[in-house]
DNA sequence: CTCCGCTATTGAACACGTTCAATATTTTGC
DNA sequence: GCAAAATATTGAACGTGTTCAATAGCGGAG
């Protein structure tokens, strides 16, 4: 279901072929796409998601109403659209910056500052992700199957900021999910931070990232294989992790 | 704060006018506001919240359609206000319930219980709770300042299951908070467990409570003092706990 | 009883997200 | 080059949540 961090690595190998003809390396209908969300953008950033209506994304992007709906589902698949954008920029640059830190603790730190540095003007784009949580159906709901890509790629982050580390079996699978998780809450506590310059969220980032790590050398004591068990157990049960 | 279900004692302790008047101890006013939460309860339970028009919720009532805005100010607020009722019927179940069990272990285990048990057919209304939760200031946001006695009322609840443990004196702050998220995640898994009679959700609970009441055992170890220390700290800092 | 003020109630109007049939433009097959 | 198929683009129309000015009904003061 998951380990498909690969993808774009094969995309960049074998250029497409309408790689020479518009602006750019896009073609038209995609000039026009980015277009369109990059209007989009930028009105939610100022104004507010709720306040911005498509009638004036659309004619800020200088097309028809109907056209953003042609290249976009919803309102709410322009934040998506933001979202992606926002995890690809995050593997980039924290890709890189995996390969020079040393110690767990600062690679894990480091994965949760980049993407609040990512995000930190975003808030009011950032919510509208969580307007469908409730919604298991819905396509744009962040914990439903058609989102599993991004949940992929960000735990496949995490894994990889854990590959250097000695870890049992279990905990090696069971990790990137947690992390993920602990990331998601994390984003909310964002949303909910009024301090000057996200100085609550990255200091509780420090502290929940000690923790973990500290926690980590309990939890890898062979003493507690059997608690760890229980715990894969019970969460393979629920299927948040794959059966064995 | 809370503890104001005495609302209606009042009225009848001096008896008005309408007393005798309409249905039960409802003055007309409050008739028509149950009538019209009934029906889109009953709508939204049966068609679902976002197919349920607030015009047939309105016409289900008999009403027309402006008044049903004169009593709640939007669609979402029905909802609140079901999940209000939700959270009373829990409390009155719960509180009794809470006397008759002995271990702790079944305690919390009835008091998840009970809820799944009062929100089992209404998935479709619980969903629509969740969809505020990126907008930290609408009052309707299950995590804002608007819906504090929400939070209150269910950690007492969890407080009241705690009462007869010995336990220090930061874990009795603490685990209140940490149990009412843990139930709110439970709610979120609800929501998408598909498995017949939430059987899955069911089995989760029961494992969730056995692992809190284990781990309970062990940070209790006087040895531990520091780190739970530490993330008392932490979690002030953050002021998802009270400043100390 | 009558007038006044208050609440309850109405339904038309508005703005917005979304749909869709129609039109323009580009691409493809020959 | 040209017809045809595919794609891009338009904007009017629809349904829905929400607002609000206007009306009805009721309870109490004089």
């Amino acid at each position: 279901m998951f380990n498909i961090p690969v993808k774009n690595t094969i995309a960049s190998s074998a250029p497409p072929a309408q790689d020479l003809s518009p602006v750019g390396r896009l073609s038209k209908s995609e000039a026009t796409r980015e277009n369109i969300l990059n209007a989009a953008i930028g009105l939610f950033r100022n104004e507010g998601f709720d306040e911005t209506t498509m009638r004036v994304v659309a004619s800020e992007a200088g097309v028809a109403l109907g056209l953003a709906y042609h290249y976009f589902p919803s309102k709410e698949a322009l934040v998506m659209a933001y979202y992606e954008r926002v995890q690809r920029e995050h593997r980039l640059i924290a890709h890189e910056k995996l390969k020079q830190t040393r110690s767990l603790r600062d690679r894990l730190a480091m994965l949760f500052h980049t993407k609040l540095d990512i995000l930190k003007d975003d808030r009011k784009l950032l919510g509208a992700l969580f307007r469908y949580t409730g919604n298991p159906d819905h396509p744009l709901s962040f914990l439903g199957k058609s989102t599993v890509s991004l949940r992929v790629d960000c735990m496949g982050l995490f894994a990889e900021a854990l590959q250097p580390e000695r870890l049992p079996d279990d905990l090696r699978e069971l990790l990137p999910l947690a992390l993920w998780a602990l990331h998601m809450g994390v984003l909310l506590y964002f949303l909910y931070d009024s301090s000057a310059n996200l100085k609550r969220t990255r200091k509780l980032v420090d502290g929940l990232v000690q923790l973990v790590v500290g926690s980590l050398q309990l939890v890898k004591f062979p003493l507690l294989r059997p608690v760890r068990r229980s715990v894969m157990g019970l969460l393979r049960d629920a299927e948040l992790l794959q059966q064995a």
